[in-house]
DNA sequence: CCGGAATACTTCGTACACGAAACTTTCGCC
DNA sequence: GGCGAAAGTTTCGTGTACGAAGTATTCCGG
């Protein structure tokens, strides 16, 4: 059995380890990026799409957990330095698929980085039982983590709700 | 035994959820920090300060892992919203300390957030076992991506000695 | 089939975030 | 004691990052 402070104490080093593991591995993507003329999403984007073809710009942004706004800015420039073109989709005009150049892919094919590279790169020196402890442990994390917002944000839903009926 | 193919969805999962984990916990202090009219960074500022009193500008750096020159912005604006002010050190006339005011001690008192609440919130939930394997496993992580980097580094010393040598 | 809600994207304003360069002050060494 | 390196901070330029508001298009209920 655990002490609370000991609960405590083990807390706060995790929650240490997962922002350095986080920080580290976006700073050494950028740092690589930087070595081909990118910033760090631009390579992230560059790689997303020589992996999955053509994809919408929404879909772009739930990939890489950003705003559409963002993602427009970050395609402006990538646009501009003629790594991709935008083309709005026939189907649904409200839709614009963003798609590599040759330049893009010629370059995205040059560098071996994966997003988050080192933070994989070591993950895969664990063990299997390591891999599977970690890979058990976060899963509920994550799991209640989306409770707990799904909870929070009906809440919120439920605020606004009142507020709007008064 | 894991297959190869194992280790890699694995993998894959295991960066995926800490992404998640991450950047979600950090939506939800922004989130909190705008209901007092904040930034999320600011209430992290702000948390640390009412914890740790006064510290140089440097070391607040340190701490939430920012550049010098991004803290310098964070407290220029927190400064013209009265909440903090910036004292010169007598002992080292370099140093600057920031130093909480009454209305930043007052507004840091009347929240509960902690930085990375969530995440801390969901973590103090988990088993002894779980926390104890999660700590372990990650420890691991930390020490590994660490030599890593030192040794990255290492090479990238070496390499700018040998271009200025040449 | 039409008008309003919903969806996809862009624009704008503000706040990080970082690296390089500048500035001030201190330190180390002769 | 003085001078060059080093340390602490700020300034500047560029690129995210987000929310709110705006625009264009599609969807949907009556």
């Amino acid at each position: 059995m655990l002490s609370d402070d000991d609960q405590t104490t083990h807390i706060d080093e995790i929650v240490e380890t997962i922002v350095y593991l986080y920080t580290e591995s976006r700073r050494l993507t950028k740092q690589a990026a930087r070595e081909i003329g990118l910033t760090g999403p631009q390579l992230t984007v560059l790689k997303l799409l020589d992996t999955l073809g053509d994809v919408s710009l929404s879909s772009l942004s739930e990939r890489i957990r950003a705003q559409n706004s963002t993602v427009t800015g970050i395609i402006d420039r990538m646009e501009r330095e003629g790594l991709v073109v935008r083309e709005r989709s026939t189907a649904d005009r409200r839709v614009v698929y963003i798609r590599l150049t040759e330049k893009g892919r010629e370059l995205a094919r040059s560098v071996p980085v994966e997003p988050m590279e080192i933070f994989r790169t070591v993950l895969s020196t664990l063990s299997s039982d390591d891999t599977r402890d970690l890979l058990r442990v976060l899963g509920k994390l994550g799991k209640r983590v989306r409770a707990l917002v799904r909870e929070h944000e009906a809440v919120s839903a439920d605020d606004r709700r009142k507020a709007a009926g008064s």
